[in-house]
Formats: C-alpha cells, sequence, structure tokens
DNA sequence: CTCGTTTTCTTGACTCATTCCAGAAAACGT
DNA sequence: ACGTTTTCTGGAATGAGTCAAGAAAACGAG
C-alpha cells in the first residue's frame, strides 16, 4: 500500500528531486524516524544532502499531508507516511519511540469537540504515554534484595 | 478550592521560600501560563527572581505533582495547578492558548490502553486542537467579493 | 536538447525554550 | 545563632529547528 514517492510528489505539484524521493521512501519503510533519522538514512544513500534539505522536505510534504509530524512533548519531532486517517500514537516517555495505534472504539469516540470556550476545534489528538519494551528494564541496578 | 501554596509545598516536603509561593500563586490564578508568563508574574510581585529558578521550581513542582506541565507541539510549555483529575486540553494551534476541558464523556472513552506493542501505557493524553476566539479573525485582508 | 524561469538545495548564522554549572544565599532543625 | 542542606543567581551552553542569500537543479517552451 505504501505509494509511490515519485505519485505522491507529482500529486502534490512537487518537483521530483532526489532527496525528496529518498524522505518519502526511507519514511516509507521507517515510519515514525526523527529528522535527524531521516537525514541518516537519506545519507546513506545519496551521499551528501543538507540537513535544511531534510527539513524543508519534511515541512514542506507536512504541509501538503503526504507526510505527518508527531511531536511527542520533550522529544524531538517524528514523521510518518500514514497521512489521512487519524490514527493515534503509542510513544515511550524514555526514548521517545512511537508506534501506531489504530481508533479503539469503531469511530471517533471522545473527538467530539466539546463545549469549547469560543474554540474552533478542529482536530482531536490522542497519546498513550508509557514505557516500550526496551525501556522497561531500566532499572539497571540489578543487586539481588539482601 | 485552590490550595494555600504554604500548604502544598509542606505537604511535598519542600522549603517554603518567595519565588515558589510567588509561583504557585500566580499559576492558581492564572493556569496555562507559559515560563515566561510566570517569569514575569512573579517578577512583577517580588522584583529580581532568576529565570532558572522559575524553571526549577515549576520542574520540581512538576515532578512532586503540584502543578502540570503542558507541552503543546511547537509551543512553550504551560503550567497549571490543577491536577490530580486527568483532564484535557484545548489548544489554539496558532497561538499556543490553552483551555482545560472536561472530560467528555463520563469516563475514560478511548483511554483504554490499546493492544500495546511491548509498551506499558500509564496514561493517555487528549488535546483538541482549533483557533481560539482571538485567533479565527486571521484573514485580515478583508476586501468586499468583487 | 538548450535556454530561462522557477523551485529547491547548500552553507552558515541564528533563534528560542530550556538546561547545566559553580558559587552565593537563603531555610530550617538543633 | 549555627551548620547543613536546599535553593537561587548569573552566565554559558544545548538541541531542535529556522532564516537568509546565493548556487544548483527541474522542467516547460521553443
Amino acid at each position: 500500500m505504501t505509494p509511490d514517492p515519485r505519485e505522491l510528489l507529482r500529486g502534490a505539484g512537487l518537483r521530483l528531486t532526489a532527496p525528496r524521493l529518498a524522505v518519502l521512501e526511507w519514511l516509507g519503510r521507517h515510519p515514525h524516524s526523527t529528522a535527524e533519522h531521516v537525514a541518516d538514512g537519506v545519507r546513506e544513500r545519496l551521499g551528501t544532502v543538507s540537513t535544511q534539505a531534510v527539513y524543508d522536505v519534511l515541512n514542506t510534504c507536512s504541509r501538503l499531508n503526504l507526510v505527518r509530524r508527531i511531536e511527542p512533548a520533550g522529544h524531538p519531532a517524528r514523521y510518518e507516511t500514514r497521512t489521512g486517517d487519524d490514527h493515534h500514537h503509542l510513544v515511550c516517555r524514555r526514548c521517545g519511540r512511537a508506534e501506531d495505534v489504530d481508533h479503539v472504539h469503531g469511530a471517533a469516540p471522545c473527538l467530539e469537540p466539546p463545549n469549547s470556550a469560543g474554540f474552533t476545534v478542529d482536530r482531536a489528538e490522542v497519546v498513550f504515554w508509557g514505557l516500550c519494551g526496551d525501556c522497561q528494564l531500566p532499572p539497571r541496578n540489578e543487586e539481588p534484595p539482601a
């Protein structure tokens, strides 16, 4: 289902450039990467790419909804190509790792804009905080109880 | 219901200091302030207080659950003294202003930790994004349609 | 396929919110 | 009143991301 980056870019009226293709392809394969991850991945296959170029691609594509940006409190932003469905995320409060969470109850459950004090609500975001598998074993002082 | 800062600090085993009292009092009166707001408010009544002191107070109190920190994506953190109940927030995506939202449906609706890929989920956070009253009038080019 | 225009990329300086550090100054138990 | 411990000050530093100006690619027309 991972759509061809070429298609995506054309569909959005963007020029096809090596950095863009590489970023989208990388993200398709590695969802929830940070900008730094993306930069690394992209450089691995293209050689030299400026950090700014990566941010440009990421920002442009976010704006056009080719990618979605997640910004977990206290961690650098992460990006994914799964857009369009408003799925939620599971985030590790220690390492920032993120995973997708499909809507729990059939449709949008608590997404009903509440009596919103003058606000125009257009989206509800749900983040489940916890510890990922790797970060659950942190008490690394494993002295056997006396 | 706003509890006495003095009580709170003592209850948490913290020393009573001018910056702490001032921060807590300010926050009680101005929920969802940013660190900068708090610093301004505190200085207004104490004269000189270092930025670091404000952050220290805020961090210490967050850790001890005397205050709660909200970190809306793309905006500086905001703080409030309403802790203990897991209410949600309404955030203006333009100016970052935040308002409280009591649980929409009786209990926690989609707060059920999903089948969490190895994660230990301990909290669900819901943010309603939109535009606050002041930010809804932004299209300031009000040419009448030709 | 060559040119010109427009978009994108590179480089490097810079911002902002926040933290780190070391020493000075307050709290408070005795 | 004192000494220990916690907290505050001042200033440098960090990390993630942005801004800005010029060089380099895309691509549509000829």
